[in-house]
DNA sequence: TTATTACCCTAGTAATCCTATAGGGATTAA
DNA sequence: TTAATCCCTATAGGATTACTAGGGTAATAA
């Protein structure tokens, strides 16, 4: 299950990307539509600062913004950031690896290839959608 | 991330599967070979009984067998018994639905409808498996 | 019947993660 | 200077995880 950080980081960053004038977005704005608690929202915007996703203005009239196109920016990397690895499983992840301390082989594990199968689906839809895709609705209802 | 209890649930179930003859396993058979701890597993063991996935026989010589034949238990079905829902938030499960708090119209929220594509990939990878294939290494390697 | 084997069940618990809340410090525009 | 805003740390209650402990119950072989 997706933490609420990164439901609510995901939501965050999408009504940035809305604005459509270059302006910075206050958090308190950001809170106020999407009902997240302020203070925790903050939290995460500063962690999404932090990681390179947002840039920050301090003082008045200042708030978050965009650094990158956001069509240039990838939901795998959002997910990494807020939730971490993409994987099920540390055996199967690429940025997190971690061998299991049972399994004395991987290649031969049921469940390692199961959730490979899962990762590498995972991956290909979160690599399909930009941060572009979720503030215009969706790339894939064209009716 | 997948819990052990599903990860350990997943290994003693391909395990069982495994068997050529149709004797019940034993639990301390299956956590020494799958280094699981035994008393764990028992519980483990037990909750995939009352669910329907297993049989069991008590006394000399008893223990798990499977009901029905690998080929027909679908992986989704291990893990909703194990793990619980497949879907990343409650807003797009199928078995497990619950209305966002926050999130007045699912139709335009943007975290709902990237979800809903990751659940639709992971069902069709987890309908596509069935405990057969776990047992047998996996059909997609056909090298 | 008796001993053995193995399933069945209940409780508890240390560690970790989640979801915030609280309180202030630093920076900036006006 | 003043008010708005981001920045940072600490902490706390609750839930979950991953077991462990300790037995009870049922079936079977000898």
């Amino acid at each position: 299950m997706l933490s609420k950080k990164t439901k609510y980081g995901i939501k965050a960053l999408a009504y940035i990307a809305k604005q459509t004038d270059k302006k910075p977005v206050q958090t308190s704005e950001i809170a106020k539509s999407e009902m997240i608690s302020h203070k925790f929202l903050e939290s995460i915007l500063l962690l999404l600062k932090n990681a390179g996703l947002l840039g920050a203005k301090k003082g008045k009239g200042g708030g978050y913004y965009l650094i990158k196109d956001p069509a240039e920016i990838k939901m795998t990397q959002v997910i990494r950031v807020l939730e971490g690895p993409i994987a099920m499983l540390p055996c199967v992840s690429l940025n997190y690896y971690e061998k299991c301390e049972d399994c004395p082989d991987e290649k031969t594990c049921s469940v390692n290839s199961l959730m490979l199968q899962v990762r590498d689906s995972a991956l290909k839809v979160l690599g399909d959608n930009s941060l572009a895709d979720l503030a215009s609705g969706g790339k894939l209802f064209t009716d």
